[in-house]
DNA sequence: CCTGATATGTTATCCTATATCGATTCTGCA
DNA sequence: TGCAGAATCGATATAGGATAACATATCAGG
């Protein structure tokens, strides 16, 4: 496995190597951090390593109180401060549906992210979506709507809570 | 303008008659409820025509303290519930990216919604968007993820705020 | 008219998010 | 080195969004 075949498909709903998995990535965010001048401080830091620990979406809370218990004080916006730096650089995502936060398995690629979100056990996936969001983005045109951003999020079940 | 065809394209963008707009969907709410044995009680009508007031996404509070005005108690589950009743049954939609809520312009079709978000003005449109979803369909097909539902948003300007 | 289902009234509580302000730490530059 | 400006962090307070739980009332069908 090559640093970058790993982001080939998606590994969140199946069983790999995730102590790999999680430092593999980290690194990514730590090189990329260097290299393009971002402070990756210790809270925000810590947070990447809690995000990074499932492939599951935390609420800010979780989050906060995972920092508590690393002795940063319980205030909410530790957590949403680390937590919109790492959405700003593309280290994390915001999940809409859930209001609440992934690590991005492919810190590195400039992606226009697609969910899968399991309802059950709250893993979330990335899927590759095609960039020019045909459809849309020809609607958005002939409406004249510019479009900055754009969220996808599909909820439904995993293959294992399927089973 | 026959009763199909003011749903072509949305309208949420452009100046129009919005008071007909606003009774010609509420018609259909009505004609629906009286055909599927649902019960558009009270409540739910008012906050039903809250929503139609404007093409814009309104807080559940928002709804909640304009239900207040109209003689409701104002507590929270008050609004949630007829907000829920809308959405569960295609005449509304959440927009997630904003925790609101708009009124559907087609209450009648069974579509599968996207929106576009101004984040000036918040108003909101849908766009009509083909049924199949290709590659976010197929990659949850490849990967054995069962799809229930899709939303997706795409925030920007709207040609009015551009301007 | 009774009964089960549906809807509403009400209280309390939890989760999510941001505004604000002061103290601290870092970075670039003289 | 040492300063100025920027970025970060610590802390308090408050706003905004959502639901659990339980009692009461209303409705539709037998």
């Amino acid at each position: 496995m090559t640093e970058t075949d790993f982001e080939a498909e998606p590994l969140a709903f199946r069983s790999h190597d995730h102590a790999r998995c999680q430092t593999q990535t980290a690194d990514v965010v730590e090189a990329a951090c260097r290299s393009r001048g971002l402070r990756l401080t210790d809270i925000r830091r810590r947070v990447l390593d809690i995000l990074l620990e499932e492939h599951r979406a935390f609420g800010a809370y979780d989050v906060l109180s995972r920092l508590s218990d690393a002795g940063h004080a319980a205030h909410p916006p530790v957590a949403y401060r680390a937590l919109d730096f790492l959405v700003a650089n593309g280290f994390a995502h915001k999940i809409e549906r859930l209001n609440a936060f992934v690590a991005c398995p492919t810190p590195d690629d400039g992606h226009r992210p697609a969910f899968l979100i399991c309802r059950d056990c709250k893993i979330v996936a990335e899927a590759a979506v095609p960039p020019g969001d045909g459809a849309l983005g020809s609607a958005a045109k002939r409406l004249g709507f510019q479009i900055e951003s754009v969220s996808i999020e599909a909820e439904g079940l995993c293959p294992a809570c399927a089973a």
